[in-house]
DNA sequence: TTAATTAAAGATAAATTTGTCTTTTAATAT
DNA sequence: ATATTAAAAGACAAATTTATCTTTAATTAA
């Protein structure tokens, strides 16, 4: 019925996190994961995925490591500095904390668009969750069982 | 450097909302308007802009005229009563304020994802904003000259 | 009734994002 | 050294979104 589907990040971006926060997840049992690992665990299509693997090593968002024995690690350091912000920043660029709701070329309080003043609101809000929510605390909630990466199918 | 450039909406929707707001101030005076001066007064590609409106007519946002001294508009009613989300819905669908942040097919508090209980928070300011947000506050904004619609050139 | 005007509809094209495939590079194990 | 493993890099393809162009339909004015 409508006419585009929207979500709030990109589908790299939403690949970016699901994929950072397992392998910081498998880095906490002390193993790194290879892009195969990724992927399946996560739902995602393989290579479009290594695309973006290649991207958050660039960014020193996770490591890797070639060869037999090889994969994706997140360091002990890493988990506990890298922010949600960092991820999407990568991916996402940060239009979305910072352009205008409503596609002004730039935000501005001199020259603000209508929604200007509310729209203000859910940004800072995001930007306050990105800038607070760290790779650790996710990876937690995914260890403990409470939070997950996927929907399980019935045989799994 | 990074790899997309994400912003909360659409162009489409940006354009549809942008549009919107200018029809309005317009009606607020009386006077229909064609598709050629709303794309100039929101600097937008006329034809796609015209693509927009007639999703906007069709979901009864605005109201168009056909022939000499037709062109669009809002009516005193629908002004008052139309709200930020019915345009978002008609355009970019509802899953920026209903889908799940990182992209889990569904978003479900019993099967939550990492970023849920955060995200909930965000969507929910937006989803309350674009609720109680009238086409009329923000088109009475922009005729009072506090808010704008695109930002001015040096000669204009 | 004819001409002019303006939106609607449809076809097409460009740009961007998403997804795939192949080759290269680096590391490890034998 | 050689073979094996696994990520990096690059080329390519599909899908989606954005943008344009042309034709049709409806309305008004003369
Ligand atoms: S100017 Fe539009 S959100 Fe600030
Ligand atoms: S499950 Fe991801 S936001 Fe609710």
């Amino acid at each position: 019925m409508e006419f585009n589907q929207l979500y709030m990040f990109s589908k790299a971006c939403e690949y970016g996190i699901r994929a950072s926060i397992f392998i910081a997840t498998k880095s906490s049992e002390g193993v790194r994961v290879g892009i195969k690992d990724v992927s399946k665990e996560i739902d995602s299509p393989e290579p479009f995925t290594a695309k973006i693997m290649q991207i958050l090593t660039k960014n020193g968002i996770i490591a890797s490591a070639k060869g037999v024995g090889g994969g994706f690690e997140v360091s002990k350091e890493a988990v506990k500095s890298i922010k949600l912000i960092q991820i999407v920043d990568a991916i996402d660029g940060n239009t979305i904390y910072k352009g205008c709701g409503i596609g002004l070329k730039e935000c501005s309080e001199t020259h603000p668009c209508p929604v200007h003043n509310e729209f203000k609101k859910i940004r800072e809000l995001l930007l306050t969750m990105l800038t607070n929510t760290t790779l650790e605390e996710l990876a937690s909630g995914v260890n403990s069982g409470d939070f997950h990466l996927k929907i399980l199918n019935k045989n799994e």
